[in-house]
DNA sequence: TTTATTTAATTGATATATCAACTATATTTA
DNA sequence: TAAATATAGTTGATATATCAATTAAATAAA
């Protein structure tokens, strides 16, 4: 069987992307807010716009599982960016609320999270971002469908 | 600041490519081997063909850091996939030899990495998959220059 | 040739991720 | 309504990843 090497695979091409894009944005991330992951931010982003969300509804939103989310979110009520209460609607839920320390961050976040997706996506169009949504999205399909 | 929320952008769709089909992947695997990860896996086929790769070589084409590939070097040769002897033309190094095991391995693992890459890809064509490379290679551009 | 620098790999500390088992609450169904 | 099932989140065990410091050997510079 000749099979081509994994480093020849459009695979790796994919996962290098999203690992330098990753590299690069922590690096600018890292600059300006220190002990702060991307992950820790998005996870501040999606809370901003969408308090309601629960942890594994977050989890979702980040790639993670839900045991990883708990304490994710550990690390950040410690940090002082979120504070748990409970949610008097459903028991088994908690209402995470972003703290004063945590919007501070929300100021400085979005000017650099909307340079690293700029200046990452210089040069490529919109036609062929949709090229790419679209071609990704029947990869996804594939190893999803079933 | 309108930014949109991270799970609407294109490297959300990135990122989740990669995870679908990496889990796609393992799950192939472990039907068919058991307590091989796709990144072990990875390891073997690299070695085969390129039986002097040094361990920081290995890790970069498997993106991770020397640590972890010492780490997982030390698994694979623990689990009987791998031997590690002295390199004698450079003593810092090791000559990486794969086993009787390892070589069993290698007759299953390539058709099911075949067969991965082939279904994940169904319906996608030789000019989108160049599409695709063109696009991302200038996203890592982007990340990576200066 | 001695000394300084670089390189490959390891180690310890720590962070992060994943799985399975568990708790508490909510929802379904009999 | 009581019992069964499903869901949100936690926890412990374990695996994996990353950083910085270290070791040992090779290479470059003095």
């Amino acid at each position: 069987m000749n099979l081509p090497l994994p480093s020849e695979t459009i695979f790796h091409v994919i996962e290098s992307t999203i690992k330098e894009y990753r590299k690069f944005a922590q690096k600018n991330i890292s600059e300006q807010i220190q002990d702060m992951t991307i992950d820790q931010g998005l996870v501040l982003l999606f809370l901003n716009q969408h308090p309601d969300l629960t942890q594994k509804e977050i989890a979702a939103l980040v790639f993670k599982d839900k045991a990883s989310m708990t304490r994710m979110i550990d690390t950040m009520v410690h940090k002082k960016y979120l504070e748990r209460s409970m949610n008097p609607k459903d028991r088994r839920r908690y209402k995470i609320k972003i703290t004063a320390k945590g919007k501070e961050v929300l100021k400085t976040l979005p000017p650099i999270i909307h340079h690293n997706r700029n200046s990452s996506l210089k040069g490529i169009t919109k036609n062929e971002l949709n090229q790419l949504e679209t071609i990704l999205g029947k990869i996804i399909t594939n190893c999803t469908k079933k």
